[in-house]
DNA sequence: GCCTATAAATGGAACGTTCCAATAAATCAA
DNA sequence: TTGATTTATTGGAACGTTCCATTTATAGGC
């Protein structure tokens, strides 16, 4: 069991009786071999169990095969599905993508960068954790390495973003609300040190003034963007005096701990208390009741990052154009009507 | 914005005035060099934005400090806990994990497989993909390089497997719904190309057979471990005549899908049909209603698993013994007594 | 038979590190 | 002062690939 030396290309030269040129040949699969010697040397490489070293070889090549996708957090299955989606492109292209998680925290986030870096990545995938400095990726970008963001923007940043159209996802969800007769709405969830915070807040905001509905009769509550942090936000709110009949949530997690917060309250989401999620992952629809959420096409926004990535390494150039992608909204069972404003309903 | 060529060490060490060695052995953090000369030598590596080349240093050194993680179903909420949970300990220890995803594919995870070893990982965690061949390690065996299974073991193959007590969680599971009175059970989800199944279907049979239940009074309907074969589950054991009042899932996820197609036929979980789930994932809780489980700590698991690898990857062994994870019954709201067996509560 | 063209295989110099053995500089004992 | 000891620093030979420039073998044309 005792790991002998690991075999090498020139150990299968003289295994097979060719040189080391020549298996170096074969392993790239060139067409200058001779078939039958390529059969010989492939296997003389089957025989010995060797092992292709990449690190040895791009020390010549100068461009690998892997890339790296870093993740705020794997545990929130919008990102997993993400990730799936980048997947399906790379795969078909050869490349190999290794996923990091940094679990929204920026020093974690250095360390999985500068690794990353280090193995000789072809390029780098990033979400980018909350509280990330604005200098954190010049070194890469010094670098000349490919990278694009997904999901989230930094500040003051020229490196491509691929993310949904959170302004009109968040339009959207505020006219369906106000649709249904609602007058007093909330936010819930996030917290202004995101871009992606603002961008959708921005969203209600302008639907609300658009629609008539004053400045006065909104309320909006920063949060978690977590179950937990949903539960204390509508806390928030109802202990108001006048307090929101709906709210929309800075994304599914949050308008799940809305629900359940509700719940314990005895109130039903949906008839006593509407309320809209944003990414809709597959959970929602299956949430009592169904959760009416904004989409946003997650592994559609991984394959669009994956080939923005791969046209990238090829036309060598670190610059790309933003990608906005399209969003709708999924109504479900979640948003009632205002109960105040349809007494005409109640008994 | 071309990327120019990149430093070398011996390009700091031009710059800061000192040799190659030098500059190696301030990187290795060596106290072999003088304090003076060390800052001398870091200012000029941040002056010049040098990315150390560790295919270039494991040419040399042997061990790399990375390690792969091979999982089977990314987007299956408990993996990433299990995830999380072994990033924990690595971190640590100075070793940096990369996840791959197979997808179940296992022609996907020999890619993955390959490419990491390429890579020059020092140690595989893996939880192997369905339908694994038996010989698809052996390469890795012959090479020495340490594995480790999670959840998931091999029909005949001596690598350690870090996995949850199936059998007691299964027997713990059906003891509960037997206590509740349920007469005709069913084991829902989960197919016999899988240990895991075998071991918590025997954990079923045994508990059925302990505690009074004749074998013809049992339904096993295979099926996806998703909640679309749970949904398909329910239907079939519906579809036949006098069919059974409770179920062991093979999963939460499975469990989902049985709580949702009996929403769908009228029926209410719990009250009219009781289901258990296993693994409890976070959702479990905040389902409606919420999910009985067997808890197998995906966390713990993770780190258990992690801590293996170190020991093996620090004694350079490839042995190692199994874990066997404690398990418990999370007991919700979602298994109420058998109807027929408790007349007397209806009105 | 010779010359040229093509096909197949090969040696050797890189690539960016590490680490051993060797050197240079500083310190100390006598 | 001299030699021995300790402290800092340094060349140079690996490590396992790739790829250019050659060499060798094979075939074709005359």
């Amino acid at each position: 069991m005792a790991s002998r030396p690991k075999a090498t290309i020139l150990d299968i030269a003289r295994e097979a009786g060719v040189s080391k040129s020549t298996v170096s040949l074969v392993l790239q699969g060139s067409d200058l071999i001779r078939p039958e010697t390529a059969l010989k040397v492939r296997k003389a490489i089957e025989d010995v169990g060797y092992v292709y070293n990449r690190g040895a070889a791009n020390l010549r090549k100068a461009h690998s095969n892997v890339i790296g996708m870093v993740i705020n957090d794997l545990t929130n299955p919008f990102f997993a599905e993400m990730a799936v989606g980048m997947e399906r492109v790379f795969q078909s292209a050869g490349i190999v993508p290794f996923i990091a998680n940094t679990a929204e925290n920026p020093v974690r986030q250095e360390e999985v960068l500068k690794s990353l870096m280090e193995q000789g990545v072809a390029g780098l995938i990033v979400s980018p954790a909350r509280g990330t400095t604005p200098g954190a990726f010049r070194r890469i970008e010094m670098a000349g390495l490919p990278i694009v963001f997904t999901m989230r923007r930094l500040p003051e940043s020229r490196i491509p973003v691929i993310a949904p159209d959170n302004h009109r996802g968040a339009w959207l969800a505020t006219a369906h609300l106000i649709g249904k007769g609602h007058r007093r709405l909330a936010f819930f969830g996030g917290s202004s040190d995101l871009v992606v915070y603002h961008e959708r807040l921005g969203g209600f905001r302008e639907a609300c003034e658009a629609l008539g509905i004053a400045k006065r009769d909104t309320l909006v509550v920063e949060g978690e963007t977590s179950r937990k942090g949903g539960i204390a936000c509508l806390e928030t709110a109802l202990a108001m005096t006048d307090p929101p009949t709906a709210a929309l949530c800075f994304n599914d997690a949050v308008a799940f701990g809305v629900m359940l917060a509700l719940r314990k309250r005895g109130l039903e989401p949906g008839a006593d208390f509407a309320v809209v999620g944003f990414d809709d992952v597959i959970e929602a629809q299956h949430y009592m009741p169904a959760l009416t959420s904004v989409a946003v096409d997650s592994a559609g926004l991984g394959e669009r990052a994956a080939h923005v990535m791969l046209k990238m390494i090829q036309s060598r150039t670190t610059r790309a154009e933003d990608h906005i992608g399209a969003v709708n909204l999924v109504v479900r069972d979640s948003c009632g009507p205002d109960r105040r404003a349809g007494m005409g309903d109640a008994a």
